[in-house]
DNA sequence: GCTGTGTTACCGACCGGTCGGTAGCCTGAC
DNA sequence: GTCAGGCTACCGACCGGTCGGTAACACAGC
């Protein structure tokens, strides 16, 4: 293992299992896709594959902790340290859905839907790391509310909203559809910074 | 079968499967639900659960279809008729996150859920109902545009972010929590329809 | 009121195939 | 000569699904 020609083994080859693991998983699920499946897309055997993983359930573990990783780098550390906490919020949204729909990453689409399919510590492992983004979004909206600049509504309730808005998108998103990325992230921006209903009218009021 | 003691049978014994075989599929996911465990929850043995249905993508179809059924009962043929479209989509999102938090529907969880899972003729019908729900949200919306009352914001973004928030519930919402379901929903009329940013101040500007 | 016929609901046994996982051997690079 | 990285061969359990058979009951004919 020189400097340049270095073999890709070591954390490479693990890595490249997890992708393409990543691949075949959000494709079809994680209980239906068979580890001969991913053994095949990875040019080994079963047992070959079994050389570099624990267990099926690790593997899922390590494709979501990558995942989170990923996410984190890519969203949290880009934005965490925007001083307005309308731009940062704003900022956040924009490198969320451009993940979500940017299809590079499909361990963070796996962490989306499998969101129930880990046990155990590993569980909790993940759903920790989650919590941690909901409260990096709920306390950026308090930030706000304490500036005077957005209403003070229930902080765990915006965060959520906040987060289904962006991210079920991964549930309709189309590449090639009417839609692309730049105007979902452009007209989510609008409607949840800008609002929807018209100022002036109140309810039940005529124009 | 006389007057009063009748059998089960005919579509209640059918329907008392599909609730079951529900159950366990919403716990466990399609995949990791074995036609055995959902058999033997039925107090049947395998054989004679297939004597009432075709095989598992069907069951899954049936649970799907009925869950369809019980949605459009529950939320869309009551706000249809509401005349206002702003207050047609407030009941819209309040009897549609009842829908979700309220335990009793495990079918509509898993048409959620399972969102990838039908293939071929039984995915599209399934597809074509979720996509005349979204259509009912935009058209909706225009209306309460055209009356003046919303913004002219892209109609599909503007349905897909409220089926996001109110959809995405299924994945954090926990019975015994401290956010009730009515909180949320409380919450979330107030975030969408009365807006997040404080009406008066600009971007930027010191309060 | 008994009997023959048909039907429904269900069972035990079993099918070929696949599941996740493992034991043990080979081979090439350090 | 050691050892990572891979293989062949195989395991027991379980998968979705089907087979022939049967208990229970409805109903018509006589």
């Amino acid at each position: 293992m020189g400097l340049v020609g270095r073999k890709p083994d070591d954390g490479e080859r693990y890595r490249a299992i997890l992708e393409t693991a990543a691949r075949l998983i959000c494709e079809r699920g994680y209980e239906g896709t068979s580890m001969q499946e991913i053994a095949s897309a990875c040019r080994l055997t079963k047992a070959g594959l079994y050389h570099h993983i624990q267990n099926k359930e690790q593997l899922l573990f390590a494709i979501m902790s990558y995942g989170m990783d990923l996410f984190e780098g890519q969203v949290l550390a880009k934005v965490r340290d925007i001083e307005d906490p309308v731009e940062r919020l704003r900022s956040c949204m924009r490198r969320n859905i451009e993940l979500v729909t940017h299809g590079a990453s499909k361990e963070v689409i796996i962490i989306l839907h499998e969101h129930a399919t880990l046990t155990g510590e590993a569980r909790e492992y993940i759903d920790q790391r989650k919590k941690q983004y909901v409260r990096f979004i709920e306390n950026t909206f308090a930030e706000a509310v304490k500036l005077g600049r957005m209403r003070p509504l229930e902080p765990t309730i915006v965060a959520f909203s906040f987060l289904g808005m962006v991210l079920w998108v991964y549930k309709w998103f189309k590449p090639d559809g009417r839609l692309s990325s730049e105007k979902i992230i452009d007209g989510m921006l609008d409607l949840f910074f800008g609002g929807l209903v018209v100022p002036g009218a109140a309810t039940g009021e005529k124009v």
